[in-house]
RNA sequence: CGGGGUGUAGCGCAGUUGGUAGCGCACCUGGUUUGGGACCAGGUGGUCGCCCGUUCGAGUCGGGUCACCCCGACCA
């Protein structure tokens, strides 16, 4: 008999724990050596490789095209922008020299002092710079305009405390820039972009959020709107999932983009941005899967269906026979299957490691069942399963992966739902915070009382969120007359 | 940068008053197994983070230094 194994910490015991070794053991992604940044294996990158399809196209059907711009970005051009600066200065990896030579004792190299930079540069931890650069020389004309530019890279951020996929000093993401004739469809397009995200996130993800604008001290560096999709934890804390941004004419002044309207008078472009990165996968995970692992959605997980034969070795031909004939017909039908007939490995092992990894379907094909005619199904997401008539299988299957899909969205979603409070009293907020969830409170519209929250609670104004009744209120903390109903919680 | 902690095999850890470097997992070989993370036997793998000191002798004691982790501040 097995010995009793921990594979995984518990979610209850140490939520970061278990979120770590969850990420390592279904084999994600693991720390680098180098500082800050991190290794995404080759199962965690497939399921980045689909979220990158499927949002590239998303953005492609709203006329946004893919470009790619450089990594370097010279100095001088992050101190056009006061408000950009301000936000980025303290997170830059900046390039002084180009060039090494070997040391005196001819074991090593440095850094060659004659070979320093003019001007340094820095790696980009964004780059409304470099591109806002680029776009003064593609922009004269209100015909030239909109511009809807995409790019997948990467950016630097020299953060203090990282945390694999939620917060790297390198991560990947795609940036998209706009630049637009007027304010009103510059604006337009920033929300547009944002339900895309929302869309994104709640119908492949299977992740539900709220959409929502940022107070003026969360927006980004630069914007005069930020808006955000806003997803809760198992934890009860919040983690902002993707914003886009409405960045007036800022850029455009900045790097001096002008171009001609239709009465020949010179105007300055509008500008938005938009992002989400690998902290998608962070969202994914910690959405989703349970102590036994990963649970992935259909729609996104890299290995859809994985049969797993059990048999003695004289039924292995049989069974590989039935097994490969269902995994046809499964992938005749769009579904990515595995068929797992690697004979080193048991089958209560290879059990458990697809279900660490969040395979959705496991079908155990055995020589019994083979005999009786049906096949064991196993659902990840309610970890249920069933004997089903190997004739229909494959329709069987097909309707399954739509049903986890919808029941994990469905059961984020009631999770959420019932973590969400209304409260207008600030001694109620103090002590319920500390178990987490979204709160909805009146604010008075001030950086004061929304610091003294996040002093006193570590909790911050995630966002306005759109779509929820603003009625009158009282400012829970300076009891003025509120501004807005604003969503408070605890966040990554 | 403030407060705390840890550095010993690929990973996780033990190492008593200073006396030949250990355990579990993983890995390799052979065999038996295979319906929920198999078992037996044998084996590979280490400048004990680094430097200096004390000592006949340092993983262990002292001084220094570096790295990493956690909690704050900062952030997608």
């Amino acid at each position: 008999m097995a010995k009793e194994l921990e594979f995984l910490t518990k979610r209850s015991e140490d939520y970061s724990k278990w979120y770590n070794e969850l990420v390592v053991k279904a084999d994600l992604a693991e720390q680098s050596d180098v500082r800050g940044c991190m290794v995404i294996k080759p199962y965690g990158y497939a399921i980045w490789e689909k979220m990158q399809r499927i949002l590239d196209d998303m953005f492609k059907e709203t006329g946004v095209q893919n470009a790619y711009f450089p990594l370097l970005i010279p100095k001088n051009f992050l101190s056009r922008e006061a408000e950009h600066v301000e936000g980025f200065a303290k997170e830059c990896a900046v390039v002084t020299h180009y060039r090494l030579k070997t040391n005196e004792t001819h074991d090593g190299v440095v850094v060659d002092p004659t070979a320093k930079l003019e001007e340094e540069l820095i790696i980009r931890p964004t780059s409304e710079t470099i591109i806002w650069n680029t776009f003064k020389n593609w922009i004269q004309s209100y015909r030239d305009l909109p511009l809807l530019i995409n790019q997948w890279c990467n950016v630097m951020r020299w953060e203090m405390r990282t945390r694999l996929f939620l917060r790297t000093s390198e991560f990947l993401w795609q940036e998209g820039h706009t630049a637009h004739a007027t304010r009103e469809e510059a604006e337009a397009r920033a929300q547009q972009m944002l339900k895309v995200y929302a869309d994104f996130a709640e119908n492949y993800m299977a992740v539900p959020v709220i959409q929502g604008v940022k107070s003026e001290t969360e927006r980004f560096a630069g914007a005069l709107d930020t808006y955000t999709i806003e997803a809760m934890m198992q934890d009860g804390k919040a983690l902002q999932s993707g914003t886009s941004h409405f960045l007036g004419q800022n850029f455009g002044k900045a790097f001096d983009v002008q171009f001609l309207n239709k009465e020949n008078k010179p105007e300055f472009a509008w500008a938005t941005s938009w992002g989400v990165s690998t902290r998608l996968m962070g969202a994914l995970i910690m959405t989703h899967s349970d102590d036994n692992g990963l649970v992935l959605p259909p729609a996104l997980a890299p290995t859809q269906v994985v049969i797993i034969p059990i048999g003695k070795p004289n039924q292995m031909p049989e069974l590989d026979q039935k097994a490969n004939e269902i995994a046809k017909n499964l992938k005749a039908l769009g579904v990515s299957v595995k068929y797992d007939n690697s004979d080193n490995k048991r089958p209560g092992f290879k059990f458990a490691d697809y279900e660490l990894k969040g395979v959705p379907v496991r079908l155990v094909l055995g020589a019994r069942d083979l005999e009786q005619g049906i096949i064991e199904v196993m659902r990840r997401d309610t970890l249920e399963k069933e004997n089903v008539n190997i004739e229909s299988i494959e329709q069987y299957v097909q309707n399954l992966l739509d049903d986890i899909q919808k029941n994990i969205f469905k059961k984020a979603k009631d999770y959420r739902d019932a973590h969400i409070y209304e409260c207008e009293n600030y001694d109620e907020f103090k002590e319920r915070i500390k178990d987490g969830g979204f709160f909805l409170c009146p604010w008075d519209g001030t950086s004061e009382t929304e610091a003294q929250i996040k002093e006193e609670t570590q909790a911050t104004i995630r966002c306005v969120p759109f779509g929820i009744e603003q009625k009158p209120g009282i400012d829970m903390v300076s009891g003025k007359a509120a501004k807005a109903r604003v969503l408070i919680a605890r966040a990554y």
